[in-house]
DNA sequence: AAAATTGTGAAAAATTTATCACAGACAGGT
DNA sequence: ACCTGTCTGTGATAAATTTTTCACAATTTT
């Protein structure tokens, strides 16, 4: 009946394509908890997808079995086999790629950044920078530097939406007067810096520093050179298989800070959000969500 | 009804004194090929242990279950909470952080968003890529939307430093038509796009299918539409305990990209770090590394 | 030998699966 | 904007399978 080289999980990816939106819908849902959703009766699947009965049914038969025990037992036929299967000392990834695959080095790495990163965390500190940069009073700078200004930014952008009062600073030093003339006391500046450090950051750091504003520095372990002036300062692992630093754990850490300081004020960051999205709606820049 | 902390198995072995002859030759048949096994009906689970089905009945009740099906449902319990690996089990991440703590439920749930996408990349779609966006006959083209222009310019940066003969497409789109006029057959775009699906994207898409370029699509794990007009479609899950999508999983995959674009033409590559570098030391933009 | 355990065969009960027809929703094309 | 055809959910029903339970005989254990 099946190929045997291939799981169910593949084939159903492989006939993706040739599948309706509710059977989609419905597949999704099955590799979402592969394979155990699969396993129940066909009734809670259903539900589970938020899809009809028949569409499991059809999808079912379209997979090619012969029905939804069918495709039952070769489901467990497969769980019994994988069960028997080695344990890898380091996780496989991407199980359809090799273990040696720079799918599966890469991404083993990054998660011993992040293991590594989280480790060390200051909870309190993180709590600490939240309530500042959420803070609305105090105007907000985040700057950040040749690479990591696309996590300035990233950061920004989630920022404005979340509360008023913030500057994206461009990393062209030039303009930076125009900026540090108006920071004041208790401001705070969101600086990105690692390796290598930059020379300006320093200069702006310092600058900031001296107009008593606050600082929160994201950087790497070996910790940019401005943490000596910084308030908090989180640094991340960011060593990969690559020939340049990995920005995945710290912008992990962005992401984070960005849902804990929306937490913190979540009926305003609502009505903001809601306000954005109608002018979206108006713009029509974006879909309707189907 | 059952206790958390264990799993079936650790409840069947430890009755297992407890159970007659031929129930204990029921239970050691379930474990031999757990969980599979059990997860069948009731009839080939006695016939495979080589008992009579109403020892099963009987003896599914002695340990404690409404019945088969209540039986099967703990195990298809057990089975979902452990596809999503034993490290997303209930690690915490920040030690010194509660469990509850947004630091660890953010994290628990980029480190599931990871494997659950790289559980379903297709290595052989990824090795394609990497060689079409190696390219460098062919103009490579990067276009991110409104939140995920921060990881095309994130590409940007490092396939700059990889190769020549590359763009950067700014999201505005009036600047698109003189981009477009010197695209053609062959020619590589890759393409972020994430919920909501912006319109102006499709409309650059279709531009770009029309002039025969190919499209390396980043998207979510609803896709964006964009993906039927792309030659590979590469989807992150992107869902994450706060109120905005998480980009970490997509920039893992650029991030991995990038390492494996690299490799393929490392000689070439590292000539042009070197120049870089020494046009660095000029402007003296960076400190010397410590 | 007595007590407990197990299998047999069957039948009833419960659940699950497979289908159907139809109506509404939706997408694509004109 | 308006068709047109496809897709999807509803509700019902029939079919199939699975589960549960029985009583009793056979077997094993104590």
């Amino acid at each position: 009946m099946t190929d045997a080289s291939q799981t169910i999980s593949d084939r159903i990816q492989q006939k993706l394509e040739d599948l309706t939106r509710a059977e989609r819908q419905l597949a999704l849902s099955i590799l979402e908890n592969y394979p155990a959703s699969g396993l129940g009766p066909l009734t809670a699947l259903a539900k589970d997808a938020n899809v009809s009965v028949p569409t499991v049914a059809r999808m079912v038969q379209k997979l090619g079995y012969k029905g939804y025990p069918d495709f039952q037992a070769e489901l467990r036929d497969e769980l019994r086999a994988k069960a028997t299967g080695p344990i890898a000392k380091h996780e496989t990834w991407a199980e359809a790629a090799p273990s040696g695959h720079i799918l599966n080095r890469f991404t083993d790495a990054v998660i011993d950044n992040i293991r590594h990163t989280l480790g060390h965390i200051d909870p309190q500190a993180f709590d600490e920078a939240c309530k500042m940069i959420a803070n609305p009073d105090k105007h907000l700078y985040i700057v950040g530097g040749r690479i990591t200004h696309t996590l300035a930014e990233y950061l920004f952008l989630h920022m404005q939406v979340i509360r008023p009062n913030l500057t994206h600073v461009q990393s062209t030093s030039n303009t930076w007067p125009h900026y540090l003339l108006n920071a004041g006391e208790g401001d705070v500046f969101v600086i990105f810096d690692v390796r290598r450090y930059e020379n300006n950051m320093m200069k702006l750091a310092k600058m900031a520093h001296a107009r008593g504003a606050r600082i929160v520095l994201f950087t790497d372990q070996w910790r940019s050179p401005i943490h000596q002036l910084a308030d908090i300062t989180f640094s991340s692992r960011i060593v990969v298989p690559s020939a340049w630093d990995s920005a995945a754990t710290t912008l992990l850490l962005v992401e984070t800070l960005i849902s804990a300081v929306q937490g913190l004020d979540w009926g305003g960051t609502k009505e903001r959000m809601e306000e954005l999205e109608e002018m979206f709606d108006r713009t029509k820049l974006f879909r309707k969500f189907t």
